[in-house]
RNA sequence: GGGCCGUUAGCUCAAUGGUAGAGCAGUAGGCUUUUAACCUAUUGGUUGAAGGUUCGAGUCCUUCACGGCCCA
């Protein structure tokens, strides 16, 4: 049998620690009397063989059982008794009520749901009883039996053989009122999910949407690409990269801020219609709506427009939500409102938008940079001075009217000034053919024409250098190898990324973007 | 970055500036249909960290760390 080379790990544990850096300061002991007492019982396991065992092999799910026997009535005692099947289920200790020569106890498994099992010294095998008495709330245990139901009705598995699988060495949180303190349940996710059981939903919930949104673009022949995550130069997105190392090419990249650039470099190769759901890295501010990463669908469309991609986003959202169980007609709470996702949706200029809210604008101050920047100070909003009519009319918009709209809705038109990728309108090239759909009063998805004329390109990418020059962090670097691709020919086409985490919190009622990410950034602990 | 709030036993929470406590979990014993099982006994603390005020600090003050909420 083998035996855990005690003295081997202390010596590797010393190396470990001298190779610590002064910060870590003296190993953490972190060990407690309650896990000084289990550690003693697993000590015992490995004396007796029997420690982490893995040849128990699981005929049923606990979900499976309570679906199938469900109803208490066909499947009374006697039918149960008369069954003459057997089960054998894996999960953990959840609860006990010990009574000297019988228990309950309840066990979750796999599929979430939770069983009772009852064990009675005189339906196992010799000793087996007393050694279950040893075990703790947490431990790993695997049974086999037939069914039964109790006294109050409850379906419970009557065990004959019960093993123990995994020895649980830390406590769990508290049976009644469970693990309630936030950090916590962010640092130890694992924790979380097993006493929290909406946690798990939450994230099924979000596999269910991602899924969704694959089977609706490979059902219209998008191909799903994977692009670069670290770029030599950061595109895409006005946004500041995290910057990394290449050792053997000694050579500084970046993580990226948006796949856009390789993506539209696909449609010149002549991949048309593709799409990318994957992993964006920008370096701002965390917060209840911001991850350091965070997930973004983008696609690329030949031969489409933005209103193509209004038209396709409104089918898609309206797909998807109809496809998640639970779903009323397409509507859905989110924190005390009631959206629907179903139908058509509403759609405003952006100009409009501005014109409407601020008394003192009237159309013809659109483009009247200091009309709309005194506006914006006798409205306390924040300007600098470089900014132009754009995305002065930007601020505007943002800072007072996007919040207000809770119901889905395309605003379109930006100005060309905020929009350095975008295609100009043919009738007012001040404008781009782009639209954002705000939906809680948060951006949910930005899409538009895609600027394909390279020349035009390189002047916007030259006025983003020109921004960065003055200071602007975010602003774009000019790309010569994407401009090189635009002078081959990219068809006409428009393309739309929609961040992922921001409509899940839609359609799971989270009020944080930490909520739906299993693993949100936290600082370190120490 | 700013403001407010929080951090006490494994978990959930108490504690006028005056001996740090409860419930659950744990430990020992009892109990063969319990289900927040029950009964008896019982263990468990560097009060986030470091300073300061005070005869005396979980409590007041300062700084720091981490988190939550709001704001930019």
């Amino acid at each position: 049998m083998w035996r855990p080379p005690c003295a081997l790990i202390a010596q590797g544990q010393q190396e470990l620690d001298m190779t610590r850096k002064e910060t870590d300061q003296a190993p953490e002991v972190d060990e407690n009397r309650l896990i000084a007492e289990r550690r003693e019982k697993l000590g015992k396991l490995r004396e007796h063989g029997e420690a982490f065992p893995n040849d128990f092999r699981v005929t049923v799910e606990a979900a499976k059982l309570l679906d199938r026997f469900e109803d208490a009535e066909r499947w009374d005692q006697d039918a149960l008794e008369g069954l003459e099947e057997s089960f054998s289920l894996a999960g953990r200790i959840m609860s006990r009520r010990i009574m000297g020569k019988a228990s309950f106890v309840h066990i979750q498994d796999g599929s979430g749901a939770r069983i009772q099992l009852y064990l009675r010294r005189d339906d196992l095998p010799e000793g087996v009883y007393q050694s279950f008495k040893q075990w703790d709330i947490g431990d790993i245990v695997g049974v086999t039996g037939s069914l039964m139901r109790t006294r109050t009705g409850e379906l419970s598995v009557q065990a004959s053989d019960l093993r123990l699988l995994t020895k649980s060495l830390r406590p769990l949180p508290e049976k009644w009122h469970g693990l309630t303190d936030q950090e916590t349940r962010y640092r130890q996710r694992y924790v979380d999910l097993i006493v929290n059981p909406e946690v798990r939903e939450t994230f099924v919930r979000r596999t269910l949407i991602i899924r969704a949104i694959r089977r609706y673009f490979d059902s219209r022949e998008f191909l799903e690409v994977e692009t670069p995550m670290m770029h030599h130069i950061p595109g895409g997105a006005t946004a500041r990269p995290f910057v990394t190392h290449h050792n053997a090419l000694d050579l500084d990249l970046y993580l990226r801020v948006a796949p856009e650039l390789h993506l539209k470099r696909l449609l010149v190769g002549g991949l048309e219609k593709v799409y990318e759901i994957n992993r964006n890295f920008r370096n701002e501010g965390v917060s209840t709506r911001h991850n350091p990463e965070f997930t973004m669908l983008e696609y690329y469309w030949a031969h489409a427009d933005y209103n193509d991609l209004i038209a396709l986003t409104q089918d898609l959202l309206n797909s998807v939500v109809s496809e998640l169980p639970d779903m009323r007609d397409g509507k859905v709470d989110y924190q005390g409102e009631t959206i629907d996702f179903s139908g058509e949706y509403a759609r405003v200029r952006v100009a409009d938008a501005v014109v409407e809210h601020y008394v003192d604008i009237e159309p013809a101050d659109i483009k009247n940079a200091d009309k709309l920047r005194q506006v914006c100070r006798a409205n306390d909003i924040h300007v600098e001075d470089g900014w132009g009519w754009g995305r002065l009319l930007m601020e505007l918009f943002e800072e007072r009217i996007e919040h207000t709209l809770i119901q889905p809705t395309f605003v379109v038109d930006y100005p060309i000034e905020v929009s350095p990728l975008s295609r100009r309108n043919d009738e007012d090239p001040d404008f781009a053919d782009r639209f954002e759909l705000i939906v809680a009063g948060r951006e949910i998805a930005n899409g538009f024409s895609e600027l394909n004329d390279p020349e035009d390109q390189a002047e916007r990418f030259l006025a983003q250098v020109q921004a960065r020059d003055a200071g602007d962090a975010e602003a774009m670097h000019f790309d010569r190898d994407y401009i090189r691709a635009l002078e081959y020919g990219m068809p006409p086409a428009a393309g739309e990324g929609i961040g992922i985490d921001r409509l899940v919190m839609l359609l799971t009622d989270s009020p944080s973007i930490r909520d739906v990410l299993l693993f949100p950034y936290l600082r370190p602990e120490e």
